[in-house]
Formats: C-alpha cells, structure tokens, sequence
DNA sequence: TAATCTAGTGCAAACGTATTCTTAAAGGAT
DNA sequence: ATCCTTTAAGAATACGTTTGCACTAGATTA
C-alpha cells in the first residue's frame, strides 16, 4: 500500500521534502542537505543539479526539522502589553524588520487585560526561541530564573529587574523626568502637575523621580499629582481634575505623550490656553506628538538607537551564552514644540 | 565521554525532554507524551507520578519536536505593511488575542518598503504555519497558487484577488463609500474632493469607486482628486493642494483616517473653519478619530466583527482543508462627529 | 611507482516528540 | 478453569533535517 515513487504527486500534497529532491537529481538526501544550508563541500556541478530538482518541485527547507537538529528555531519571542499605545506599534515594527535582515523571525505574544504574562511565557517557551525580547509587560521573576536556567536570553525593553539575569535597554527615564523639571522651572511655572503613568511600571517610577528629585534641587515647592493610565482618556480626565481644582497648575508633566495629548484636548475643551495659561509636556515623542492639533512639547526616546542594541545585545548573547547580560541606559532628548512656554523674563 | 544520568543538569544545561521526565517518574517516554497530550489512556495513579516528576524537573512539551510529528505547528502566520498606520495595530492585537486563545500562536512578518511581500512569504511557510494572515499587504498570485499547493490556507483581511484561492473578509468599501457620497450631497455641499491612497490597493478602489458610482447616480458634479498614500503627511499635503486651489472644495473624504487628521489639520493652518467652510470625513474609525482636536466623521469598519469571522474562516479552513475560501463583505457604519456638517436646509 | 592527501559524496545516527503495534495484566462471562 | 474483553503501558517507528564518519577517486608528493 505504500506507493510513492510512481504518481505525480502535484495535487494538494504535503509539502516537498529533501528527500524527494534527492531522488530527482539523483544524489543523496545529505547533498541536498548541504546545498541548502550553504554548507560549501558539495561540487558546483552537483549543486547546480540540486538546485535545478529543487526548483521544479519548489522545494524549500523545512525549518521545523532543521530546528529539532540545530538546536536553534531562529525564532525570537517578542512579548508586548498594549500594542495599541502608540509609542509601541513603532517600536514592534522595527524589531521584526531589524531581527528580519538578520534572518530571524518573530513570534509575537500579546497580553492583554486578560491573559497573563507568566503563562503567555510559558508558551512561547515551548516554541523553543533563541531570545525573548518583553517590551511593556513585568514578568515574574520565577520567568526570569527559569529562562536562565534552560539558557534562554532574555531582553527587556524599557523595563529593567533589579539582580535579575537578563539584559535591558531603557531610556534614561530619571534624566528625561530632571530634563523636563530644570525646563519647566526655567521657564518659571507657579504650580506644576504630574499625570503618573501606571504605577509599579519601572519607566512611570523613574520619569517621576527624576523629575521629583530634580525640582527639590531646584528648591521648587511641591506639585499635584494625578493618577493616569497610560491612556488618551485617562490623560484627559487627569487633566480635567486637575484644570477643576481653585488652584489649577500651570505646567503638568505626563508620563506618556498619549496622556499628554489627552490633556491637551481637555484643556482644549475647558478653554484653557496653551501654551500661555498652561503647558504641557509628554514622553516618547509618537508621531501625533508633531501634529499641528498639538505640537507636543516632549522627551523623545532614541528609539532607533534603543532597538538596535537591544537586538545587538540579544544576538551577540545567543551566540555566546556565556556573556553576562547588560542594561543600558540611553539618554533623552527634549523636543521643543508648542505646547510649553520657554523662558519668562 | 557520554556522561549522562549521572550528574545534577540542574546547570544551564538544555531544557529537560520527556525522557528524563520518564526516567524519574519510573515509566516510559510513550506514557510522559501521553499525560502531556491529554491522551487520557493513562491512569490516575501513573498520571499523577508523571505530572509530579514534570513539575519537579520544570518540563515543557518540545513544541518543535511535537510539530514535527503532528504536522500541525499550531504557528499562523501574519503577514502585515505599515504596521504604524494606526488602524493596524488594533487589528494585529486582536487578532494576537483571539488566535490565543484559541490555542494558536502567531509568526508575524512585517514588511516594509524595503523588503519584498513574495520574499517575506517563502520564509513564513518555511516554518511550516498551518495558516497565513495577509492584511494591508498585496501579494503575486504566484505565491497564492504555492499556498494552494501546499494546502496551507490564506486568509486576506479587507483586501481580495479575484478568482485567488483564498479566503476574505473585507469591510465594504464600496458600500463605505456609498455613505459618504450621500451624506456630503445631502448636505448640499457645493464641491467635493477624494484624498485617494496608494492606489491599486483594492481598499482604495473600492472606496473611491462607491463614492464616485453614488455622486453621478445623484447627479452631482465632478469631484476634485488628489494622491494621498494613507500617511498623515501626505493627507496634509494634499488637502493644502486642495484648500488653496482658486475653487477650493468645501467637502473631503479622505480614503482613510490617518490622512483626514492630516486634512484637518491643514485646514487649522489655513484658518479653514470646520466644518462650517469645510467638511472631513474620513474611513476606519481609528481612535484619534474621536479626540476632541479631531472629532471626525468617519465610515467605522466593524473590526471585531471582522477579525472574528476571519479566524473563524481560517480555522475552519485548517480542520477541514476540503472546504472552500469564502468571501465576505461586512457593511461599515457611518459615525457622525463634528468634522462634517450635516443637513443644510 | 607507491604513499599521502583532499574534495566530494553517501550512510546512518541523532534531535524530542506522537503514535501504532504489541504485550501484560486484570476482570467478566461462560 | 478457560476464553474473551478491556485497560494500561512499554517498544519501536516516524517526522525531515543536520552532521560525524567512512569511503572513493583523483591529485600531489616523495
């Protein structure tokens, strides 16, 4: 009952296999094999014949099988929470086209509101990724020992773990929250406001302290503070509350552009000029941050610069696992647009 | 210098394989791969050792060694362009989700100006996905007919081939367009323009073509038309083309969202007062839509809707390969904001 | 001319799992 | 007590590659 050799086998069949390349062109499955995997000790006449076979029957490596063997899928596990914040879309983009020049594709997890990250790891483990890159999301620190111990590099990006073994590439959030303050302060606001992020994220934590830290130097009197998300509308509801108050601020640094743009639309609706009775300054600098609507003043991270180490780091500690992993820190720039006044004098 | 049971592998060593998980729980590999493929021909008792064991060792299945045998990776891959068109990033999450939870993972490519659809796809169906996600990306035919020959089923989201062996969900554009055409008429608007996308995009097509069929069926005059390619930028640009034209339009529907924020803001620059002296619509119904700097009117796609329907199809389509693609159109739904005037009377 | 090398090829053993086939044991029915 | 059925678990094979090893034949050296 097995017949195989006869009978064209050009229907809806399983996929060719090296095997039957072989057979056409009449060498050997361990040829075809070395053809394909560029592994040079094969003739060029032979190749030729090869890659003729191969073409006919549009063969193409199985890399499922290849993978068992080599040890390695090429497979990079990215694990990222709210692709839909703008900042991220961008970020997620570039790491599949750069990690795709370098031949290594993408298996993309999400955790939404519902899923949890631990168990979302959990699968993309299976899968056996040369790397994780965890943009946006905390992991347990059980996840993070245990990548450690079946050698799985781990890369987090804008998120850092004290002590853990795994790599990091941030923004200098501290600097970028003091770069905000010394700017605000120069240009001399009377009252200033924060509109925090999610807290127990490392990037809220960082941007408020050093913008905490630097005012206190700066012997400024204390700000308000209000509690948002990380989202347009909790943006714009902090705002509102804090644009209510008998003693509205007149400066509000957000954690996030995406805040910031969602306070600007309720100063906008409450009639409160910017950048003459109010500025506002974000982080990330997204692309809406340019548009004329807002012009957001903010601090942008060098994202390009972020996701090529990232990468790098990552890669050069698949190749090498005995490389320690390593947590950068790149500096912010501040981008002055229109929706902050500069000096005062 | 095979050293093997002896030794704690409690290193850095590989992950652990069912055979230690076996050799520890006093069974057979046979029976680990039962417990974990929820075989259940195992009993209680020798379950519950091996669940033990597994625990104890931090086992996970081998999902590359199980594909290999199963012939199902359980991967689906999503072929995407533009990610950072902010329509995108929704849809790529949710689909993320929905796959999940339906116990798929997603392989995502990303192709960018740089790099070439066809390309990208060989290297997706290298790795064997049991089904392909191709949105907001145009693909040859010739790459339809070698997933036809392979058996793996292709799902087009709001794009379609004709005669293509493939699945589709598309949001009706022509219909979309339709809506637009009479709501601009009725309100008596005395001269429209099209900001169109990348053309031979059928989304692009078929909007243009449904606006453009209804304004004669009304009778109404030629429109003005001008290039867009679905970016904020060129949106911006074309409506300041259009705005400073001696007969400026007084109507634009823009063939997506991204470009009438672009639109609108071109009109803020020029003091064009909306919508008093210049109506916006535009198509999606992406978040930014509904800011108050925007408030645009706009032709929303039923997202949901759609990317249910489109895993539905598709999975369907794995476990039965004998059925064939479908094609469906789901209506979109005008939203009315403050970017358009409505009656006139 | 014989001995040594080298490039090119095939054979066969992995990789870690699912699964078919076989065997063993335990009941149940006669 | 014998035979059949059922349940449980082991042995062995297969999935499609890569790769170490062995082998051949021509080329190079002594």
């Amino acid at each position: 009952m097995s017949r195989r050799a006869k009978g064209s086998n050009n229907g809806v069949g399983r996929p060719v296999t090296s095997i039957e390349v072989a057979r056409l062109a009449g060498v050997s499955q361990s040829t075809v094999s070395r053809v394909f995997s560029a592994n040079n000790l094969v003739a060029d006449e032979t190749s030729e014949k090869v890659v003729q076979a191969a073409r006919t029957l549009r063969y193409k490596p199985n890399a499922i099988a290849r993978s068992l063997i080599t040890r390695r899928t090429d497979m990079i596990g990215i694990v990222m929470a709210e692709i839909t914040s703008p900042f991220y879309p961008y970020v997620l983009e570039k790491f599949t086209q750069r990690l795709h020049e370098l031949g290594k594709s993408v298996l993309l997890f999400t955790t939404g509101p519902g899923s949890d990250v631990d168990e979302t790891l959990q699968d993309v483990l299976k899968y056996q990724v040369d790397g994780l890159i965890v943009a946006n999301a905390t992991l347990s620190s059980t996840l993070v020992s245990e990548c450690g111990q079946r050698g799985t590099p781990l890369m987090l990006f804008n998120r850092y773990v004290r002590g853990a073994h795994a790599s990091a590439v941030c923004c200098d959030n501290v600097a970028g929250g003091q770069l905000v303050a010394e700017m605000l302060s120069q240009a001399g606001h009377r009252q200033l406001a924060y509109i925090a992020g999610k807290h127990n994220t490392s990037t809220n934590v960082d941007r408020e302290r050093g913008f905490s830290e630097r005012l206190q130097e700066l012997e400024y009197g204390p700000f308000l503070r209000e509690q948002g998300e990380y989202t347009y509308q909790s943006g714009y509801e902090a705002a509102k509350r804090l644009l209510q108050r008998d003693d509205p601020p007149d400066g509000i640094f957000c954690a996030n552009d995406i805040m910031a743009l969602g306070a600007l639309d309720a100063a906008r609706d409450l009639r409160v000029k910017v950048p003459d009775e109010l500025s506002v300054i974000g982080f990330d600098d997204i692309p809406a941050a340019s548009w004329t609507a807002y012009s957001l003043t903010t601090v942008r991270q060098p994202v390009n610069t972020m996701i090529g180490m990232s990468t790098q780091l990552l890669l050069e500690r698949i190749a090498s696992p005995e490389i320690e992993p390593v947590v950068m820190f790149v500096p912010g720039k501040l981008v002055q647009r229109g929706s902050a006044r500069v000096r005062t004098e």
